[in-house]
RNA sequence: CGCGGGGUGGAGCAGUCUGGUAGCUCGUCGGGCUCAUAACCCGGAGGUCAUAGGUUCAAAUCCUGUCCCCGCAC
């Protein structure tokens, strides 16, 4: 098998170890700069591929005519495609004898689209999937070739789902590569009746509300931590929430319930326990310390002038 | 040189503007109350206030340098 893979996060690494010894080419999103110093830092994918002795591409475009002319040369069986974060065109699929095969992280038709774990989450969702897929040139619109179904945890987060259904989008590529590249298998159309998409996350979807019902709240708390996380606007200041669990105490929306043995708060149905906060400047601390220094007690309001 | 916050007993904070005997909540240790407790009461230990230098009769507090941590933007 020649294949190239086509991936930038962390969801498309178990499968690229998975198929390492057929890869040719990892190609990922180019070096971005991040972080307080804005150094460009390469991609996971990339650094998997450097660890893994597996040649590496990041073009600005993929369907640049230079770089297209690169993958025909390479006279590839298939093209991997996982969390890559650019459309293909038609055109660089066609380079590959079996075209492009998508490894997606949603039961399709539902979740097209560039968030499919995060919106699974945040809508509620207590199963999902990966869904194997023969690319088109549309968004996750292609032929359907297996599909593998996860239950989601209780109160599992994103970056937990991902990680666990990573290992699933692994062991299918495993598994069906060998296939497809033979042309032994079947695939079947989408139904696009019920299809329902996954735009990418927003930083302005990230503050939650007091007056937002405990369980949308921590739907979407599950479904942006670790990224871009979720934070709260308070009297005592912005405060990134890392660690939350839902508590049926009611209570005034925006005040605190208790702080011991932890520290409790009011939403518009039910409560949210606030294990693990971060004040905007500060470390981590638990949700007592802060409880704590900002000498809160039960009954006093959160409330930032008195908006949600 | 992108913007900004911070380093004070084991933890989280106040005190810094307006220099002058180190404070709050939690934890911890000892004692008490209680059927019991993450509850309550009493008492104790524990801090060269990141670091180097300067100003001053006197510096956590004012000035300068250095190290470290973090939020936003990205």
């Amino acid at each position: 098998m020649r294949l190239a893979f086509f991936g930038t996060g962390s969801f498309a690494l178990p499968a690229i170890k998975a198929l390492a010894g057929s890869l040719v080419l990892v190609v990922t999103q180019p070096d971005r700069p991040t972080g307080r110093s804005m150094r460009p830092q390469p991609t996971p994918a990339k650094q998997l591929a450097q660890e893994l002795g597996i040649p590496c591409e990041s073009p600005e475009k993929a369907r640049a005519p230079e770089f297209l002319e690169l993958l025909r040369s390479l006279n590839l069986d298939a093209l991997v495609v996982a969390s890559y974060g650019q459309i293909l065109s038609q055109a660089v699929l066609d380079s590959a004898s079996r075209g492009g095969i998508n490894l997606h992280g949603s039961i399709l038709p539902k979740y097209r689209g560039a968030a499919p774990i995060q919106r699974s989450i945040e809508q509620g969702e207590t199963i999902t999937g990966v869904t194997l897929m023969q690319m088109d040139k549309g968004m996750d619109t292609g032929d359907i070739i297996h599909i593998e179904r996860l239950a989601i945890r209780d109160e599992e987060t994103y970056g937990d789902l991902q990680d666990r259904l990573a290992v699933i989008a692994a062991a299918m590529a495993a598994e069906w590569m060998p296939k497809i590249v033979l042309g032994d298998y079947e695939s079947f159309p989408q139904d696009s009746s019920l299809a329902s998409t996954a735009p990418k996350v927003d930083r302005a979807e990230s503050d939650l509300k007091f007056d937002e019902t405990a369980t949308t709240a921590l739907n979407r708390y599950r479904a942006f931590t670790p990224n871009p996380g979720v934070r709260s606007k308070t009297n005592r200041g912005n405060v990134k929430l890392h660690l939350l669990s839902k508590r049926e105490e009611p209570g005034v929306p925006g005040t605190v319930i208790r702080t011991s043995p932890e520290l409790v708060v009011a939403y518009a149905e039910g409560s949210l326990a606030w294990i693990e906060v971060q004040p905007e400047g500060k470390k981590r601390i638990s949700g007592r310390d802060f409880a704590n220094g900002a000498r809160l007690k039960a009954g006093d309001s959160l409330l930032d002038e008195g908006t949600f």
